[in-house]
DNA sequence: CATCGATACATCGGAGCCGAGGTATCTCGG
DNA sequence: CCGAGATACCTCGGCTCCGATGTATCGATG
């Protein structure tokens, strides 16, 4: 999820780790911050991949800055994870929602469609959240409030989520056609 | 957040371990099926920690089912994780829903209410996903469907879960209150 | 009566992530 | 001119998790 972010923002223009630092925190941060032994590890990781160049860059800065930049294989490497995205990041919705904000890196209306067609499916699949038995169990069943509140919060966003993705997939569709 | 639901769900009466499996990838398994590499250890490594303890079910099922039951010290580590989350619960969503399907075994409202106070003060803390240098973009400016949808979805979400904190927050008070 | 699928439990390697800690420089207020 | 705070990078230990794989038994299907 933080590489897929990593290399999304760095798909938009060079940064150094400490601006990646702000990006992804608010990106990802209201839902789980992004600690530097978590970011910096990333990075070095990717580099040794070969999915970005660090450069040196002097003077300005208080501390040494390390400039990152997409290399080509990095390029490559976020196509292919936008395109044909691991069965986690449809389902889980941090990572979900960070492919999300990098789908339009994928220059393809019908590929794009495609992704959001396999989320709609992840999501139209009837989810129960609480069984008695083998029997699913509706919102109303349980007396206490909180299982009630979490139903109905997850059935709103799946709601909202369901519209967008239904009119999204139209008009790429449209864009895509003949 | 698979060792909360674990407790949570031992709370409400002794499972075995595919038992469990069932019932945790329903509650958590509409975001992110549970692993059987995961959940097994968690189980071992719960045991040891005496928070739950396993008999050996004889005949009935098809394989040998060790049934697990919630020790006291379980009772008191479930307490501890509700009354007192760790900030990780408050801000992931996955773990807050988890968190919030078993606020029901803490048997105090005004507990209750500060847990539920604390997850508003999270949520109500501005957040912007994306930034233009310093300043925080808004969702008409980035002529993307993606990231306008990201966005919206976020604040249907978010509006959803603020109302229904309000709501419940007043009425735990009224049941606390003198 | 043999095979297949469901039930049920378990282990292992590898990976990502968190939290805490550490280093160094620059700027600004007192 | 001194210290606090922001900037910037990095490492380490420990934990949880995933995916693959393995074992064994029962019931139904053909």
């Amino acid at each position: 999820m933080l590489e897929l972010a990593i290399l999304g923002f760095l798909k938009e223009g060079p940064a150094h780790g400490y601006e990646l630092r702000t990006k992804v925190a608010a990106l990802t941060g209201h839902v789980r911050p992004v600690a530097d032994g978590t970011l910096y590890p990333a990075i070095k990781r990717m580099a040794g991949a070969g999915w970005i160049t660090r450069r040196d860059e002097p003077g300005a800065a208080a501390a040494p800055r390390r400039v990152l930049y997409l290399a080509e294989a990095g390029e490559r490497e976020l196509e292919r994870r936008l395109r044909d995205p691991d069965p986690l990041d449809l389902s889980d919705e941090n990572r979900w929602f960070t492919l999300l904000a990098f789908l339009r890196h994928l220059d393809d209306p019908a590929a794009q469609a495609g992704v959001l067609r396999r989320r709609l499916a992840f999501l139209e699949q009837p989810a129960s959240f609480f069984y008695d038995g083998d029997r699913p169990m509706r919102a109303e069943e349980f007396g206490d409030p909180f299982r009630q509140g979490l139903l109905s919060i997850a059935r709103a966003t799946s709601r909202a989520e369901l519209a967008w993705l239904h009119a999204t997939i139209d008009s790429l569709d449209r864009a895509a056609g003949p």
